[in-house]
DNA sequence: GCCAACGTTGGC
DNA sequence: GCCAACGTTGGC
């Protein structure tokens, strides 16, 4: 299986970089996803060791903050079946579970992060999902190169 | 805070 | 299965 690549959105005052940068192990679970598209991924495609783009959405400068690595494949979010978590979901069915999620371990905080401006004036990178017009998925899917070419705008 | 784009819900 | 209404996302 080669190593995959993604790019994964979250709301800095939700949850940030520096947050993972604080975990134990630097390892946090990926709760919360409620897209079926995105849960498509989270449960059928992220595989361990894939690589991701940590991106900081719906803030002052919404830019890529770092690297990740998936430390743990799809599995279930048991945060769907916990009445006191803000990502409860009362359709759900343990027995059945509807949505997934996987670990991720904080591999590169960049010094230097790489701005939404600043990947759109990249010609290499048009097609990234992010880029595209209406794209809201927040589990997406990054070419290699892309991958590659956002790590070197971090330096 | 605005609003375009997208996803989900539910009546029919 | 259609589609209007509503809710959410997320850049600006």
């Amino acid at each position: 299986m080669t190593m995959k690549y993604w790019l994964m959105k979250t709301e800095p005052t939700t949850y940030s970089i520096q947050d993972l940068e604080k975990e134990s192990n630097q390892t946090t679970c990926w709760e919360g996803v409620r897209n079926y598209q995105a849960r498509n991924l989270l449960r059928d495609e992220i595989q361990e060791g894939d690589r991701v783009l940590f991106y900081h959405s719906a803030c002052k400068e919404p830019a890529v903050v770092g690297t990740a690595v998936v430390s743990r494949q799809g599995y279930p979010d048991h945060h769907a079946f916990d009445k006191r978590s803000k990502y409860y979901d009362a359709k759900c069915d343990p027995e059945n579970p509807r949505w997934y999620m996987v670990d991720v371990t904080l591999e590169q905080k960049f010094g230097c992060p790489v701005t939404l401006a600043s990947l759109r004036e990249k010609a290499a990178l048009t097609d990234m999902v992010l880029l595209q017009k209406g794209s809201r998925l927040s589990v997406q899917p990054v070419k290699k190169k892309e991958f590659d070419a956002v790590v070197k705008l971090a330096k």
